[in-house]
This record gives structure tokens, C-alpha cells and sequence, in this order.
DNA sequence: TTGAAAGCGTTACCAA
DNA sequence: TTGGTAACGCTTTCAA
């Protein structure tokens, strides 16, 4: 640990004034050509790195972005975050990334460590834990400029930008129908998941729109580990009548469905068809490869980014925009039609 | 934006000094319990946040810790973060996480930024364009204590977080002769990687060790593409007297090696049995499963904080560690016995 | 137990 | 074109 030069360092070697040096740093104009050279020349010598939190102290404004993720570990979650950072470095602001680990808790926490750390706003994925939202009020009282993307709060006015999650399962659940299914499953998460009830939704509705009666016992709801939905499509493929189509709302617990049809000896597509939604990489790569339902990860995370640094620099009282976007199916082979 | 509050605004609204109310908030000695009790009230109400800003500055201590890695999509990487993440809260410290996407000029920004924000200490993984170290010789240059895990530099001279490749690659290499094979490839990364030469290594070694005689023309190197591979794997098994066991530099090239397999109706592990590297969750998700080496993820994670955080503290001149750990092989159904 | 004031590294204003 | 100085929000002496 030495001491770390400063613009004082650099004043008094050349003897000038720090007023001078910093000027000479940022090249402002009014500055003697030789003079800027000399410090620039001295400042590279001696490696010379600006303070930012002296800088953010007096500018007070530290362009920097505070990002609320569950969990790095999901592709979802750190494609996104590869894609906010660089819109946010391409704005000029940096980006201070949190996980949560699906804790309510860590992402109180979280929230204010951001805060400390004087972020000038905050893009969220709320945890799955996440039921009381008076962190997020807090927030906003205090004037934070917010962005959710992905799973928020339907209590909470502000920028969001979310996949429409009815319509997608509708054409998860026709693309099933067109390719012949005549009895269709969901397998969904828990209850009280407002992405898993609108995919729900979505999928009723696209029963309905096909002369298809929903039945409420085809609609299974798993947590979310891969372990439970096997064994809740074994139960689900146990009853007579059983379905030749499933819907499943994420590719993890797809893969879980997958387990359990395999144990039933069930072929896929023959005799049952599947399509799940994320469309991580797994999904290519599994045998049979499965189709799902792709969100424009790329744009969810400019669009956020975009949307707060909008807020940030506005100069008037910002209007929240919620951003719907549309989501692709990608189609493989547990979906081919026979 | 609105003013945010600061120890002033609670000095002003209950007419003591801002020395006070600081010691208050901090909860030092000296201070009448009443007035302590009317600090923190207020605080509470106003909803007063600490700016890390200008008490970092005026401590000359941050308390953060910042991470070099190549990229969160990475599963690997990003449960190490994880763990890094958790690893420096415990200590009291925070994380400002940072991605390279493999580019060596974004290491040098990211490392500048670091700087920038006053970290005590980095932790890096290097970018795989990375071929000149002067910016990590630099860092060391002015003090800044610094960790490597995984992929490092043997030049610079500072502490480490290794598995021993050598000997993975040799126990992988013994588990495929234990279970009957004869002539066993080898599927590197480029040849310049270091990691995948000492794999390299510790396969020959087995062979060697068991009589076997190292081929050359059996050992190929693919880029990081699982396409690269899959189409160096149909050219490996083209040869008369193809192997019967591949070694795979990492799972997401097996997943390559897979699918050349399977187009080449190549049973397995009947006709040619796989084992890779790394351990990723699609290899539990394939089929057939691979089975793959497991790093300690966990144990990186901490101990690589843990080495840095003794660093930052220590007094005296500290002494770089190197940490070797074991690893270990997860067997599935890719190179079961016949 | 409390307050005044200096200082952390930088910027920005005013004066020279 | 340059310098002096107040200020950013906080901590830390030293004195009261």
C-alpha cells in the first residue's frame, strides 16, 4: 500500500496550481499547450488514475447504474446483464451488479448498498421471495429513478420492460394444437408466480380458441426444481387419458419432464410433445432438442438501460413506459409434427 | 432528483453539530444515549442513507474488492462469482464485478475503472486474448493486491487459485483405460492455452504410465466452438483404427464431440467412451450424460477472496500463495464399462 | 458529552 | 492562461 498520486502530486512537481492540473487532466480550453503537455506527460510517467469518488463527490453524480438480479447462475440473468452493462458503458455510466440469490432479504440489502454507493438509478428483477414492495416505495420517494424488466410489481408505477407472456403461451399452445396434440398439459410454477399464471392464461386461451375444454387437472403446478416436475408428470402421465402435449413453463422444469417421459418410455414427439419457454442453450443441446419459447434477451437489456438513463437525464418529470415485447418460438424436435 | 439527506440536514433539524451527529450514527462511545436515540429516529424518518463516497474518501479505504472475469455466461465463472460475491460480504467487503468478453482491451478498461473506483484488491481470470501483461505488472507496480484463479499468468509473481490440470487430465485419461480402452484421443483448445497443455500433459502421462503409446495425430486442437470440434471429431474417427475413448478439453466441446458421434452412429459408451472437463449442468442433461471433471467451484471463490482480503490487511510485506486443489471426476453414463 | 475545524481528492467559481 | 478557494459529505483530531 503506497500512497496513490494525486492531481496535488502532480501540482507541485510542476509547480503549478492543482486548479491548473486539472484543468490540463480533462483538457479544458484556456490551458497553455506546453503546460497541458507537461501534465499529461507527468501524469502518465507516474501513472496517474483520477480519484472517481472525489469527482462523483463534487459533481455529485456518479454516472453510475445499480443493477438487482436474482441469480447469475441463469443464462436469462446473465445475458441480460452482459447486454445492460454494455448499453450502460456505451451511455458513459458504469454499472454496479447484484445478485440476490432469490432472497428478499439480500435484495433489501442490495438496494441499500446501491443507495450508499450513490447510484443514480436502479434497473430490477425482483426475487422470487419478494411479496412486500415498501423497499421499492422507499425508493421512489426518495426520487431513484427505476426500471424493472422481467418479473415486478403490478403495484408499482414505473418503466418496465417485460415479454408478453399470455400471448406467447397461446402460440406455445397452438403450435402444439397445429401439430396435431388433442390433449395438452401445463406444467406451471407456483401459484402466486404472475409470469407462470399469464403463460396460463394464455394457454387457456388458446384451448378455448380451438373448441378445447380446459381441464383444470392437465394444469400442474411445480417449484421450481427439475426433480419435482418428473415426478409430477409421472403422476400427470399416470392417469388414463393421459396428454400428448405439454406445455411447461420453463426449460429447467422441461428438462425434468423430459426425465420423466423417458422413464415412461414415452417417445417424443410421437406421443408426446413438448415446448417450454427461455429457450436457453440447454434446449439444443438435449436429445430430443426441445422447442421454446425465445425472449429478445439483447433488447430487454438495452431497453432497460435505455429507458433509465432516459429517466436519469430527463430534465422534466418522466413519464413511465411500459415496454411490451414480442417473443420468438424457436421449434425442435419435441415439437415435430409426426 | 431531490436533495439527499445528509448528516447535515440531521445536525441542522436537531441543532447539534455534525460531529455529533456522525459519532451517533456510528454508534461511538461518548455520546448521551437521548441524543443518540434522536439521531437515529430522525435518520430513521428521513429514510438517511451514508454516502460510501466521502467516507471512503476521507478513510482512504473503500472496503471493495473488484473481479476480472472473462464471462458471467459461463457457468463456471459465474457460480465463482457467486461465491466471491459471498466471500467478501461475509468479510465485510463489496464486489464490483466486472466482464471482459475475452477481450484483452476490456481488461485493461475493466482494471482501469477498478482503479478508478479506489478497489483495495482484484481478483482476475484472464481473457483469452490476453498475451501481454504490462497492465497487471503496472497494477502490482503501485501496491494493488491481486489474486488469479484459473486462467493466469506465470510471469507475474502474486497469488493463485489453481486446479491441478495435469493431474485431472491424468485421472480422466486412467478412468477411460481403467474401463477398456485401447487407444484414447485427446481434444484440446488451442495450443497456446495453458490449461489445455497441461491437460495435454497429464493425458500422455497416463498413456505412458500405462503402456500405452502417445499418437500424435490423436491429439487435436479446436477453438472454443462446439462446431470446430464436432467437425475435427468426424475427421478424427474417419482414420482407419479410430479411438475408443476421447478426452474432452471441456464439456462444451464434448457436447460437440457428441453430436459427431452420433452422426457417425457411433454408440456410446459401447463403441467410444467420453469424459471432459468441467462439470457444467448440461452434463447431466444429455444424453448420454458426460461424465466431466469438477473443479471446487466453491472453494476458488472463497479462497481466492480469502487470500486477497489477507493481503489487503496484512501489515507487513505478504507473501504470494499458490493453491493447487484437487478436483474431481463425476462419472455418468458417457464412459460407464461395457 | 459536545463542537469547531481540518482534511480526503476533485471541481468550479472568481479574481488576477 | 493561471491561481486561490470554497465546496461535495463525511471522519477525526483537539479543545471546550
Amino acid at each position: 500500500m503506497r500512497h496513490q498520486v494525486t492531481i496535488k502530486d502532480l501540482a507541485k512537481q510542476l509547480n503549478i496550481s492543482v486548479a491548473t492540473v486539472s484543468r490540463a487532466l480533462r483538457d479544458l480550453p484556456d490551458i497553455h499547450p506546453d503546460t497541458k503537455k507537461a501534465v499529461l506527460e507527468l501524469a502518465a510517467e507516474l501513472d496517474y488514475q483520477p480519484n472517481v469518488l472525489a469527482t462523483s463527490l463534487v459533481k455529485s453524480k456518479t454516472k453510475t447504474l445499480g443493477l438487482v438480479v436474482p441469480d447469475l447462475g441463469y443464462h436469462f440473468f446473465s445475458t441480460i446483464t452482459k447486454h445492460i452493462e454494455e448499453a450502460a458503458i456505451k451511455a458513459g455510466y458504469s454499472l454496479l451488479i447484484t445478485q440476490t440469490q432469490e432472497s428478499y432479504e439480500r435484495e433489501i440489502v442490495n438496494i441499500q448498498n446501491l443507495l450508499r454507493s450513490q447510484v443514480e438509478g436502479i434497473i430490477i428483477s425482483l426475487s422470487r421471495e419478494t411479496k412486500n414492495f415498501d423497499h421499492l416505495i422507499r425508493l421512489q420517494k426518495r426520487g431513484m429513478p427505476l426500471v424493472f424488466f422481467d418479473r415486478n410489481s403490478e403495484d408499482i408505477l414505473a418503466s418496465k420492460v417485460m415479454v408478453d407472456n399470455e400471448v406467447s403461451a397461446y402460440e406455445a399452445a397452438k403450435h402444439l394444437i397445429d401439430n396435431g396434440c388433442k390433449r395438452i398439459a401445463f406444467v406451471a410454477g407456483p401459484s402466486n408466480v404472475s409470469v407462470s399464471n399469464q403463460r396460463i392464461e394464455g394457454y387457456k386461451r388458446a384451448l378455448r380458441a380451438h373448441q378445447m375444454k380446459v381441464d383444470d387437472k392437465l394444469i400442474i403446478h411445480s417449484d421450481y426444481y427439475a426433480d419435482t416436475a418428473t415426478r409430477l408428470t409421472l403422476e400427470l402421465m399416470g392417469v388414463k387419458n393421459p396428454p400428448d402435449g405439454i406445455v411447461v413453463v420453463s426449460d429447467r422444469l422441461a428438462l425434468g419432464v423430459l426425465v420423466a417421459l423417458k422413464q415412461l418410455k414415452l417417445k417424443i414427439p410421437e406421443q408426446v410433445k413438448i415446448v417450454s419457454f427461455n429457450n436457453e442453450p440447454i434446449c439444443s443441446v438435449v436429445s430430443p432438442s426441445i422447442s421454446s419459447v425465445a425472449q429478445p434477451l439483447e433488447t430487454i437489456g438495452k431497453l432497460a438501460t435505455e429507458l433509465l438513463i432516459e429517466q436519469i437525464e430527463s430534465k422534466t418529470e418522466f413519464e413511465p413506459q411500459i415496454r411490451v415485447l414480442k417473443t420468438e418460438l424457436v421449434i425442435r424436435e419435441s415439437s415435430k409434427r409426426d
